[in-house]
DNA sequence: TTAGATGCAAATGGTTTGCATGCGT
DNA sequence: ACGCATGCAAACCATTTGCATCTAA
């Protein structure tokens, strides 16, 4: 019911392989990641820090809650869904993140920070990074007494012909 | 519990104010919004007209289904929120209207189709369209295979030194 | 007459929240 | 020790759906 038993089922797992031996491995450096949560001003909590090793394991990716979730549970991290989304949504206020809403459900989240657009294949539910800067030497201005706190460009995009 | 409740409730009213009289002003003729409906090919039903009818009254406009359910209660048209929103999800689908999500919350319908980028101001929840065009003159082409279906830009701006 | 539209309630489903417990500093 | 983090379930809430009824063509 509460966070322990999530830790007993964990425990009885550890019979043969005790709690403080590595059961996952991410391929990023948990140093690195108790850095840059850090710098962002966050807590470098085990959680935290196995869930960015996660995120930022491999170049910059585009993630569901639901799918870094499950690459937790493979990855033998014991973790709540409900801590995933509180986590990701911290992750954004603090600027690793960026919350991508390609369609009304399902939101992503953008490990690369930096302001780029999106094709959104809708069949496929999938985001790719469109790499032209061009799109971005003529950014408008924000309005008067405003400024620019986030931008999204989302290209949606359909297989021509698709037969109906 | 049925249909039939709504239509009683309404023809409680109607004992001084028969059916067919006009209840309700939109400012905007019914037959041009049953040309329109045509046009899209959908049937121009009695609320699909008067709800096109309250929605293209004005110039373009930027509303939530929530928005439109309000001012129909106001216009004295009997009209279900589920019905307001599935019209506006039927109008979005024949052209009429598109889709704008500038949050995971509501979702905002612009009158305007053409494809243009939108100010969201966060604080206030607004949506305010760019006028400027040079933004889309290197527009990117779809992947091969692929066409553009959709195309949104949204510049989320807030106060500067919001004095948190 | 009949396929499609509507009203309403109930379901849906991603996301957030409340609270007791756990853990980083 | 203190206060933030976490787990879990339950709440939340915009939107969709199911089904009986109605209506435009």
């Amino acid at each position: 019911m509460d966070g322990r038993s999530a830790n007993k089922v964990a425990g009885a797992r550890e019979t043969a392989q005790p709690e403080f031996a590595p059961r996952h491995w991410t391929g990023y450096s948990a140093k690195s990641c108790i850095r840059r949560l850090r710098e962002a001003g966050m807590r470098p909590t085990r959680r935290r820090v196995l869930l960015a090793q996660l995120l930022f394991a491999r170049g910059h990716r585009h993630v569901t809650a639901e799918m870094l979730f499950n690459e937790a549970i493979e990855a033998h991290i014991e973790v709540a869904l409900a801590t995933v989304y509180n986590t990701l949504s911290q992750f954004t206020q603090a600027g690793l993140l960026h919350r991508v809403m390609p369609n009304r459900s399902r939101s992503c989240f953008d490990t690369d920070t930096r302001i780029h657009p999106h094709f959104y294949l809708v069949g496929e539910d999938t985001l790719i990074d469109i790499p032209e800067k061009r799109l971005f030497e003529q950014m408008p201005e924000a309005l008067p007494g405003y400024e620019i706190s986030r931008l999204d460009i989302i290209v949606q995009i359909r297989r021509t012909r698709p037969d109906i």
